[in-house]
RNA sequence: GCCGACCUGGCGCAAUUGGCAGCGCACCGCACUUGUAAUGCGGGGGUUAGGGGUUCAAGUCCCCUGGUCGGCUCCA
C-alpha cells in the first residue's frame, strides 16, 4: 500500500486510514448521514478531506443536520419562487426553529394559491434530485453574477461588517456560492449566495415539509427598511415527523388561551371597549380572584404593605419621573382640560394635561415622600394591584397576555444600600416559592445588566457594579440556572427577571426584580440614617404576575384549562341520576358551599351522560355523581376529567377530599 | 405602526357566475326520569362588524372606519 494512496483521519474519534482525497462520501456509508464535522466545522459531505482532519458525521435528524435540511428546503423554495415569478429578488433564506423562510422582493404579495403552486414546484425540484455544489468566489465576481440580485449584494458588501455570526450567506471566511445542479445534463439551474452546508441532493429533503404561512418583513429587521414577503415553511426527515410536528402544533392551539377563554366562558375582548380591553367574565372572575385573593394573603404575610393610587394623573408627575420624556407613545394620549377665563380675558382655571397611568411607581414614590422617613422605616415594602394603561401598537396586540390594559402586582421597595442584598434575597424567595404555588416550578434565572459603551445608563459606575454584583449572588445563591443577559438592564438599574417552562415546554418571563437607582434621584427620596445625614434610598422594583392578565393567559395555556381545584372556577358538579337525587346532592351541595367550595349541582333537563360531557368539557375537576346506589349507602360517585371514577365514595370522605385536593393546591 | 388574510344568530360554520340568509351546538317550551362524553319533538333568534358606493338586485364587487388572526418592528 502506498503512502500517497491513504491517509489517517480521525472519523468519530478513532484513527483510521482512508483513501487519500476522500471525501465524506466515501467515508459514510449511513445514508442518514447527511453532512460532516471537519475539526470541528461543519462541511458538506462532498468536502475533500486532508490527512489528520478530526471527523464527525452529522445525522441528518441531529440539530445540525435538521438546520441542514431545513436550510436547503429554504433553496428549494427560493428555486421554486424565482421559477414561477423570475422577477423576484432574493432576501436571505436561514433555517430557524421546526422550520426556515425566505423572503422575497416581490410586487404582489403571496397569495394562499401561490403557496400551493410553489409547493407543487417543490416537489418537481425534490424529486428531480439536484445536487447542492459548493464553488468559492471572490467579492467581485459574485457581485457580477448576482448583479440582478440586489439584496445579496448587499450582504456581499456587509460581509465581516455588523451581519454577525447568524447569517447564512456570507460568513467571516471565505465567500461561496451553491449551484443546484441537474443530474440529467449536469446544468446549474439556479443558485445561491450560501455558506452552506447543505444536503447532498434535493432528493434527501423529501416529502416531510410543507409550506406555512405568508408574512411580511423588513429588510435586515429594520422598520425603516422595504418590507419584503416572507413566506414559512417546516420541514422534518420525514412525512411522519411533520406530522407530529403538525399535530404538536395543533395541541398547543387546543390550550391557546384565547380560545380557551371563550370555550370556558372566561374573558371576552369586546369590540365595543376596544383593542386590547378585556373583560372578565364570572368563571374568569372567579379564577382571578382566588389568584388575588391567595397574593394577597401571602404579601401581608411578607411583610408588605397595601396602597392604592389613581388611574390618572396630572402631566407633571410623569414628566418627573420622565416617562414623558422617553416612553409618551407607549401611553395613551391626555385628557386635555381647557383653561377656563373670565369676561375680562384673566386665567380663571389653568389648563391642565391628565394621563392614564403606564406605571405605578411615581405614585408610590409620592406615598414614600408623604413623610420624613427614617432608616428605621426601610425597608419600606408598598404593593398595589395597580391597574395601567399602555398604548401598545395595534400590531402587537395578543389576548390577554399583551394588552393595552392590565393590572400588575406591583410593588416597590425602598431599601438602604445596607438591606439591600437580604431583601432581595428575600424577593426572589418570595417569588419562586408564590410562583410554584401556582404549579409553576420549572425555571431560570436572567441576569439583565449594563454595557458600559452605552451612555444611556444612569447612575455612576460603583453602585451599577455593587448593585450588579448584589443581584448575581443573589441570584446565584438560588440555585437555579442563570442565563446573562448584558447590555438588557433597563436605563436606570439591572435586573434578575424569573424564566418560567410551561407544561409544554415554553418559556414566559414572568417576575421581575429591578433595580433603580434613577427614580430616587428625580422624586428627590431621602431618608435619615442613623448618623443623622440624609441619605438616598434604593428602589427595588418587582411584581411577579408581571400582570394579573398576562399571568391568567400563562396559567391557563400551562394546565390548558386545566385548573387545579384551588383554582378552578367550578370545584365540584353534583350530578344526580335522575332528578330524585338532586335534593340528595343538594345537601351535600350546602355543606361543601359552607366550606368555601365552589359547586353546582346541575338538575337541568338533560340527561345524565349529557351532563357529563358538558362538564368534562368546561373541564370540572371533580364531577359528583348520584343515584340510588349511593344514597343508600350515604355515599358519592367521583368522576374525575379524566374519564377514571372512584364509586362509592363516603360523604364525609368526600368531603374531605374536595378540601384537601383545595386546601393543598394538588392538580387532580 | 407596517404587510397580508379575515369578520354571517351566543359559539362553530354554509350560502353556484351578484338572484328568497341556512345548518349544528347553545337558548326557550313540551314530553321523557334515565348509573358514567350528546333523549326526542317543537319554537324563538341575524339590518351578514359599522358607514358609504356600484347595480334592477350586494353576505358576495369597490372605498373608509372598527375589530380579529399570522408575521415584522416594538415591549419602559
Amino acid at each position: 500500500m502506498s503512502e500517497d494512496l491513504t491517509m489517517q483521519i480521525t472519523l468519530d474519534g478513532v484513527a483510521m486510514s482512508v483513501p487519500a482525497m476522500a471525501t465524506g462520501f466515501e467515508v459514510f456509508t449511513d445514508r442518514a448521514i447527511v453532512a460532516q464535522r471537519v475539526n470541528g466545522e461543519l462541511r458538506d459531505l462532498a468536502h475533500r478531506l486532508a490527512s489528520g482532519d478530526e471527523v464527525e458525521g452529522v445525522l441528518i435528524s441531529s440539530p445540525d443536520g435538521l438546520n441542514i435540511l431545513r436550510h436547503s428546503t429554504a433553496h428549494v423554495l427560493a428555486q421554486a419562487v424565482q421559477s414561477i415569478n423570475p422577477e423576484a429578488k432574493l432576501g436571505i433564506g436561514p433555517p430557524i426553529t421546526d422550520g426556515f423562510y425566505y423572503d422575497f422582493d416581490v410586487a404582489e404579495a403571496f397569495t394562499p394559491e401561490d403557496l400551493k403552486a410553489i409547493s407543487k414546484a417543490m416537489d418537481r425540484i425534490i424529486r428531480s434530485g439536484q445536487r447542492f455544489v459548493r464553488r468559492v468566489t471572490t467579492e467581485a465576481d459574485a457581485s457580477v453574477e448576482l448583479s440582478n440580485e440586489p439584496y445579496k449584494l448587499e450582504l456581499i458588501g456587509l460581509k465581516g461588517s455588523d451581519l454577525g455570526e447568524g447569517s447564512v450567506e456570507v460568513g467571516a471566511g471565505e465567500l461561496s456560492i451553491y449551484d443546484n445542479v441537474d443530474p440529467q445534463d449536469s446544468s446549474t439551474v439556479w443558485r445561491d449566495l450560501c455558506r452552506g452546508p447543505h444536503l447532498p441532493n434535493t432528493r434527501m429533503i423529501g416529502n416531510g415539509f410543507a409550506l406555512t404561512r405568508v408574512a411580511a418583513a423588513y429588510w435586515r429587521g429594520s422598520e425603516k427598511n422595504k418590507q419584503l414577503q416572507r413566506i414559512y415553511g417546516t420541514a422534518w426527515p420525514s412525512k411522519d415527523e411533520l406530522r407530529a410536528y403538525q399535530t404538536r402544533i395543533e395541541e398547543a392551539a387546543k390550550r391557546d388561551h384565547r380560545r380557551l377563554g371563550a370555550e370556558l366562558d372566561l374573558f371576552s375582548f369586546p369590540e365595543e371597549i376596544g383593542s386590547g380591553l378585556a373583560v372578565f367574565h364570572p368563571k374568569g372572575g372567579a379564577i382571578r380572584k382566588v389568584m388575588e385573593d391567595y397574593s394577597r394573603a401571602e404579601h401581608e404575610r411578607a411583610g408588605y404593605e397595601f396602597v392604592y393610587s389613581p388611574h390618572i394623573t396630572k402631566s407633571s408627575l410623569f414628566e418627573t419621573s420622565g416617562h414623558l420624556a422617553w416612553y409618551a407613545e407607549g401611553m395613551f394620549p391626555p385628557l386635555q382640560l381647557d383653561e377656563e377665563r373670565d369676561e375680562s380675558g384673566v386665567v380663571r382655571k389653568q389648563g391642565q394635561d391628565y394621563y392614564l397611568k403606564p406605571m405605578n411607581c411615581p405614585f408610590h414614590n409620592l406615598i414614600f415622600k408623604s413623610q420624613a422617613r427614617s432608616y428605621r422605616d426601610l425597608p419600606l415594602r408598598l404593593f398595589e394591584f395597580g391597574t395601567v394603561y399602555r398604548y401598545e401598537k395595534s400590531g402587537v396586540l395578543h389576548g390577554l397576555t399583551r394588552a393595552r390594559g392590565f393590572t400588575q402586582d406591583d410593588a416597590h421597595l425602598y431599601v438602604t444600600p445596607e438591606n439591600m442584598e437580604s431583601e432581595l434575597t428575600d424577593v426572589l424567595d418570595f417569588v419562586l416559592g408564590l410562583l410554584r404555588d401556582y404549579g409553576l416550578t420549572d425555571f431560570y434565572l436572567e441576569l439583565s445588566t449594563r454595557d458600559a459603551s452605552n451612555a444611556k445608563f444612569v447612575g455612576d459606575d460603583e453602585i451599577w457594579q455593587t448593585a450588579t454584583e448584589t443581584l448575581e449572588r443573589v441570584a446565584v445563591a438560588s440555585g437555579l440556572q442563570l442565563v446573562p443577559d448584558p447590555g438588557g438592564a433597563a436605563f436606570y438599574g439591572p435586573k434578575i427577571s424569573v424564566q418560567a417552562r410551561d407544561a409544554i415546554g415554553r418559556t414566559w418571563q414572568m417576575s421581575t426584580i429591578q433595580l433603580d437607582f434613577n427614580l430616587p434621584i428625580r422624586f428627590d427620596l431621602e431618608y435619615t440614617a442613623a448618623d443623622g445625614t440624609k441619605q438616598r434610598p434604593v428602589m427595588i422594583h418587582r411584581a411577579l404576575f408581571g400582570s394579573i392578565e398576562r399571568f391568567f393567559g400563562v396559567l391557563t395555556e400551562h394546565y390548558a384549562g386545566h385548573f387545579p381545584p384551588w383554582l378552578a372556577p367550578v370545584q365540584v358538579v353534583g350530578i344526580p341520576v335522575s332528578d330524585e337525587f338532586s335534593p340528595y346532592l343538594h345537601d351535600l351541595a350546602k355543606q361543601l358551599r359552607a366550606k368555601g367550595v365552589r359547586i353546582q349541582v346541575d338538575d337541568s333537563d338533560d340527561r345524565m351522560q349529557k351532563k357529563i360531557r358538558n362538564h368534562t368539557l368546561q373541564k370540572v375537576p371533580f364531577q359528583l355523581i348520584a343515584g340510588g346506589e349511593d344514597r343508600d349507602a350515604s355515599a358519592v360517585s367521583f368522576r374525575y376529567r379524566d374519564g377514571t371514577q372512584d364509586n362509592g365514595v363516603p360523604l364525609n370522605e368526600a368531603i374531605e377530599r374536595i378540601l384537601t385536593a383545595i386546601e393543598t393546591k394538588v392538580q387532580v
